[in-house]
RNA sequence: GCCGCCUUAGCUCAGCCGGUAGAGCGGCGCAUUCGUAAUGCGUAGGUCGCGUGUUCGAGUCACGCAGGCGGCACCA
């Protein structure tokens, strides 16, 4: 390890400057060095455990390997192993430790690019054999041993042309054409470690054994090249990476845990839905499933209607001729189911409901004083999506959204914009999400309007964001190409963030389809559309709550919210009367009679995450009580039964329907 | 759509080198009436995703197809 001093080159031309350079520690402290010395070199003037330990530096706030010569001086840092920061490079490291164990395996095949992601890294190979899982055991194999090796890590950096001769000397034209595509004034960095070497940015841990080895392969899968279906297909190998055993233990522990709360698992378990072969990306709803759908849906129905929306419904099938007034047929196609009558006519199933609405607003003649005109529906739409790309409930080929569009004047998009956004809040809250963050995709590359409008229209929606107190992120480019629109993004019980919910502008359907409203002076006049979504599609989003909640609803979501199980069968007629009374509450209510042991039933319904089991005996049924036990708690609650009814009652009261800010009641116990 | 992997009972899964299918849970039946996370016994249940081929013989091998899963691409 005392070699790299060696093999190090200067920059090319090494900028004029003094020859001291003064460092700021983290503690504070100054001190003067001369211009060159690495920061190995200060670490281990400092003490030889910290040049043992360290890993990177970090000159004022970018990181650079542990062997860089020091040009500058500024506020300055040298990054042990563990450190936080340093992880992300652990797993770039990772990457390239990787690749080498591949290239050594499989002489032949290419390396392209091989990035540190979250949670780990991956890197993509030009191969014509594919990669089979087994390889990935002897891969990892190798990664082991290359750690072993302890090979150190070194920078270069390379005259431009001579490392695109290199590289296509060693047939790697991947490499070659990364190199070409460079920026001119980007130094070409080549990192080398043992008789491997990669075309890197860097930085770079000090040698191949800081890598250490809590790592593990993962996944493979196909990628294409440069993120283009038009490229070639590389084969992608994923792994997980971290700085310690523990770590990497706690993650793939995670890993499980997730995965017990996948929707599609516990949709199975819970009976919620189901979904086959005949129809991929379609949903048959169960019983259950479609109790939670209603309630939902009821929820949406009080809180547009509230906030002064109409409800409509409009055809599932219209004929081609109004897809192509729309502008769909021309641009969307692919997309649509399409069918043919025996006559002969063309029809497709809706993939959007926007059209439709335009036709109802486009009935009569619309004044001013009808804006804004908020239309609302739970719209079933079909789209063909690409097989590869379902997924459960979150991405289906049939599905309803929670649709509307609001029909205003230029002058009333503000007001609109904001009340939706503290409605989407609103709504997101009473779901159990946390609004995260909120977007606000503007101009893309390719887009119609002049500048004028862009600045005009990205200008109101922020406007009206901060008028409901929030400030957007701006997510550069992501606006449609005839609109910028705000984008919905909130954060699930386990920190992971899904786009719910968006509002986008839209001049041009009403062009299209010629919707307009007398004005004030009598003139006909255009109105503007405001497409949006609160939670997007029913689908997905119940797909979305029962990850968040791991399908352990909150009572007023749960499809079945109380059961009643006796404990010998002499409590059951008294278990039906309390069901009953539960029942007439409002409650929803099962009874479970069997002859089984108390201990049977209350796993059962817990393992089924019902919220409330009432649990009756003799001694109950003598004495017209019962006994409650909550979901996550093995307390019980003795009360009487009107108690349970109103108590139960009130806590089942969905958000918008509660008289004040939730009062919960403590004497049932509140969960653990 | 593309790449890889997977597909055995309602569910979760076992089935080595090819010899004709098994467990647990669940279902059903009987017994048990038992106070807060699995009562016991019995019993039924499978064209091993579909098709073709290799073989005396295929759940097992080969090829094709379909679906599922993980990625990639897509998500105006």
């Amino acid at each position: 390890m005392t070699d790299h001093v060696l093999d190090r080159q200067p920059e090319a031309s090494p900028a004029p400057g003094p020859a001291q350079i003064e460092l700021e520690f983290p503690d504070g402290a100054r001190r003067s060095y001369p211009r060159g010395i690495t920061g190995r070199e200060i670490a281990a003037a400092i003490s030889p455990s910290l040049a043992k330990r360290a890993a990177l530096i970090r000159l004022n706030g970018t990181l650079l390997d542990l062997d860089r010569a020091l040009e500058t001086g500024g506020r300055f840092e040298i990054l042990g192993r563990e450190h936080p920061d340093v992880l992300e490079t652990l797993r770039h490291d990772a990457s390239h430790v990787m690749a080498e164990a591949v290239q050594e395996l499989f002489p032949g095949t290419q390396v392209t690019i091989g990035p540190a992601i979250e949670d780990g890294f991956y890197y993509d190979f030009a191969r014509d054999t594919p990669f089979s899982l087994d390889d990935l055991a002897r891969i990892e194999q190798r990664m082991r041993e290359i750690v072993d090796r302890d090979e150190t890590i070194v920078r270069e950096v390379w005259d431009r042309d001579e490392a695109v001769a290199h590289f296509e000397s060693l047939g790697e034209t991947y490499k070659a054409e990364i190199i070409r595509d460079l920026p001119a004034e980007e130094p070409i960095t080549v990192y080398r470690q043992g008789q491997w070497k990669d075309l890197c940015r860097g930085p770079h841990l000090p040698s191949t054994k800081m890598v250490g080895k809590a790592f593990k392969l993962t996944k493979l899968a196909g990628a294409y090249w440069r993120g283009d279906h038009r490229n070639a297909q590389l084969q992608r190998i994923y792994g997980t990476a971290w700085a310690t055993e523990a770590e990497l233990d706690a993650h793939l522990r995670r890993l499980e845990e997730a995965e017990k709360r996948d929707h599609r698992r516990l949709g199975r378990q819970m009976d919620l839905f189901h979904m086959q072969e005949e129809g991929r990306g379609m949903v048959f709803w169960h019983p259950k499933g479609w109790q939670l759908w209603r309630t939902l849906e009821a929820y949406m129905r009080r809180r547009l209607d509230a906030a002064g929306y109409q409800e409509v419904k409009t055809p599932q099938v219209l004929d081609r001729s109004f897809w192509e007034k729309s502008g769909h047929w021309e641009k969307y196609r692919p997309n649509m189911f399409v069918c043919e009558t025996v006559e002969g006519e063309v029809l497709s199933l809706k993939p959007m409901n926007c059209p439709g609405h335009v036709q109802i607003f486009g009935q009569g003649q619309r004044s001013y004083r009808e804006l804004p005109l908020r239309m609302a529906e739970f719209g079933a739409c079909h789209r063909y999506e690409p097989s590869g790309s379902l997924h459960g409930l979150m991405r289906v080929r049939g599905f309803t959204q929670d649709d509307a569009h609001i029909f205003c004047r230029e002058d009333q998009i503000v007001e609109e914009t904001a009340r939706f956004v503290r409605l989407t809040q609103t709504i997101h809250g009473d779901l159990g999400m946390q609004t995260h963050q909120i977007q606000l995709a503007t101009r893309p590359e390719i887009r119609a309007g002049t500048d004028a409008f862009w600045d005009k229209a990205e200008g109101m929606l922020l406007e009206a964001a901060r008028a409901a107190g929030v400030e957007p992120v701006i997510a550069e480019g992501d606006g449609a190409f005839y609109a910028p629109k705000l984008d919905f993004i909130v954060k699930d019980a386990i920190g992971r963030t899904w786009t719910c919910g968006t509002l986008q502008l839209d001049y041009v359907l009403p062009e299209r389809l010629g919707a307009e409203y007398v004005g004030e002076d009598g003139q006909k006049h255009r109105p503007v559309m405001l497409h949006r979504a609160i939670l997007g599609s029913f689908e997905r989003f119940i797909g979305i709550m029962i990850e968040n909640f791991a399908g352990a609803f909150p009572l007023w979501l749960a499809p079945v919210q109380v059961v009643v199980a006796t404990i010998t069968s002499d409590a059951s007629d008294y278990a039906e009367e309390a069901a009953a009374a539960l029942r007439k509450a409002g409650l929803r209510v099962e009874t479970d009679l069997r002859n089984e042991k108390i201990n049977y039933k209350v796993r059962e319904h817990s393992l089924a995450k019902t919220p409330v089991i009432a649990v009756v005996g003799r001694k109950e049924a003598e004495t017209g009580q019962v006994a409650l036990r909550r979901l996550g708690s093995d307390r019980q609650v003795i009360l009487p039964l009107q108690d349970a009814v109103r108590t139960l009652t009130e806590e089942a009261t969905p958000p918008d329907l509660q008289a004040s800010p939730v009062s919960r009641i403590s004497v049932v116990g509140e969960l653990a």
